[in-house]
DNA sequence: GGCCGTAGTCGAAGCGCTTCGACCCTTCTA
DNA sequence: TAGAAGGGTCGAAGCGCTTCGACTACGGCC
């Protein structure tokens, strides 16, 4: 292995001064610079990590923390992911994969043994337990979700409750008078994530101010629990006339079930989802959707992370103004003596 | 930041003597371990990732590369990385998660800095050019997945070829005769991944000793684009009167489809996936299927990996046994004259 | 012309850990 | 009962890097 001393030697200089050529924290003479550097390139140097890491203080790796389970909205997850690696490589740093399982005693552990300099976690709980150790270390914490209380912490999430709003007010333009949610799992709304409440909170209250009916219902992915779900809502408001849909796995089952019940989208009855861009395109009637961000929160968590690491920057909630898509299934009410088209 | 020094003058003894109750490396008496014991619990000691990594030539991590691209089996991908995170972390292993984004670069870069003592590949194309630099490394490398040559590497896939071939089986059991593939998009067989040809040598060679007739096309995960796909086939083969479908985005379109036109799900046609059970699982139709054993092959990657690095074991391609669930998407073929259940 | 400030370089001291060799003491064996 | 054989512990030497202080050389200033 090729060392920081081997390069030196190549190039007739100190350690130091290749240090200090890699660092840029002193300056350097461009011929010593330029020939340090081609020693560099011919040996093929790369500076080993753990020194680095131990002389330094730093390590260059940022841990994210993402949820075990795979049942729910994972395209989301792994686009966030993959969104987190990709930025914070344009930074210089790598990324470390935690999952869920170990909770608060990874928090504790990575801030022990400084293998990251700083943490970013998902699916957040509104009363999560990673919260308290992510507080006491001396390390930049970063949520994606929004927590109950987020004094001492960052956090970036899409804005639930503008987005639900933003859906209110879409189908009220469009005439609608009764409208159903069909929401997440049930076990979703138990663990307390926060964001299908907010989303509801914004819901209710634009729907209020517009005068609109609401009606909604936790709903598993499945065909047959989507199934269930729509007749008692039918049933219990035959006048429904637009879906609001906050949960991925049941768009298709949901479309594919109207489709049966020949209930035409758009032309009896509209849908708007709230969900990635791509599940809103690929389902069989494209989406009208607000889309849920997932590579611009893992841009931002980094962006945070980057400048809390450089001293820039405290604390901040960001929350991501939410936007619509016009797609193909959310239209006009129909109403009594419609033409047909 | 506390350190070993400050747990061995804690608990009265030397540096070198906590280093050996934490490695187990040299006998220590049973007084003197649980004095250390207790103290590193006293004191919440953790060690330092970056020294020990630097003195002991060792990071304890392992490096996950995964495919860039958010278009393709995202869940299997997630499902594995989260298996190798799991599964590592029973070993004592962390996960650094490099994006394919660099390519044979993240190779070089991983090696030479000792940032990982390991790597593991997913998405491995035929001809990947990664591999040339982890054939180079001093760090032993496990693939998910399976290139052209394979000496020098160990490898971990699902057997495809016998999956193609037990669909075959099963299809041709319940008296089918001509069968349609619905394969994976064009431009997985362009990236030359391997797997979806595999799948189809397996299928032609036991069709051909089974006396099926065999019809393959590649497939669009779209609504649309499966609508033209089944169209085609059944003008092509009338007589078709099964499918066999490797495409995850294919399967609920296609059963969308198949209700649509009035053919009933098993009792006119059979639907066979080659997919993740819970994909299967969810589907309007409950899909006999050969599950993608994202779990198990992400386990068998870690223990590989493990293994390798402990000295044991060499270079070894493990494929996978598929195994075929039988659920409600596949029956009988239907026959003139065949009694309605 | 002496003095100061600055750019450019070097040497040495760690960072916190692992590991080798050395040492002491007890126990077993001939 | 002497010597060998281990078990248990310690001290010290690094691992490859960063960084601080010190040093040299040079130009500008009064």
């Amino acid at each position: 292995m090729v060392t920081l001393a081997d390069v030196a030697q190549h190039a007739g200089v100190s350690a130091s001064t290749v240090s200090y050529v890699l660092s840029g924290k002193r300056s350097i003479s461009a011929s010593t610079r330029a020939r340090v550097e081609r020693s560099i390139e011919q040996l093929g140097y790369h500076p080993n990590a753990g020194a680095r890491a131990l002389a330094s203080n730093r390590s260059n790796i940022i841990a994210l923390m993402v949820p075990l389970r795979t049942d729910m909205y994972v395209p989301v997850m792994m686009e966030i992911a993959i969104a987190v690696a990709t930025t914070a490589r344009t930074y210089g740093y790598d990324v470390l994969l935690l999952t869920g399982e170990e909770g608060a005693d990874a928090v504790r552990r990575i801030e022990g043994s400084a293998l990251a300099d700083a943490m970013i976690l998902m699916d957040v709980e509104l009363h999560d337990d990673r919260l308290p150790p992510l507080r006491a270390a001396r390390r930049p914490g970063v949520l994606i979700g929004l927590p109950a209380e987020t004094d001492g912490l960052s956090c970036v999430d899409l804005d639930f409750a503008a987005a639900g709003a933003l859906c209110a007010e879409h189908l009220a333009g469009l005439g609608h008078r009764e409208i159903a949610v069909i929401g997440e799992a049930p076990g979703v709304y138990e663990r307390l994530t926060g964001f299908a409440e907010r989303t509801l909170s914004g819901l209710r209250e634009r729907c209020g101010e517009l005068g609109l009916r609401l009606l909604h219902r936790p709903c598993e992915g499945s065909y047959a629990s989507v199934s269930a779900t729509v007749g008692r809502i039918f049933d219990e408001r035959p006048g429904t006339t637009a879906f609001v849909v906050q949960n991925e796995a049941a768009t298709d089952p949901l479309l594919a079930l109207l489709r049966q019940q020949r209930r035409a989208v758009p032309e009896d009855v509209s849908v708007v989802a709230i969900c990635p861009d791509q599940v809103a395109v690929q389902a069989s009637v494209p989406l009208t959707s607000v889309a849920l961000p997932a590579q611009e929160m893992g841009r931002h968590a980094v962006e945070q992370v980057v400048a809390k690491l450089a001293g820039r920057g405290g604390d901040e909630v960001v929350l991501l103004k939410p936007e619509l898509t016009v797609r193909e299934s959310a239209g006009p009410r129909a109403v009594a003596g419609d033409p047909l088209p």
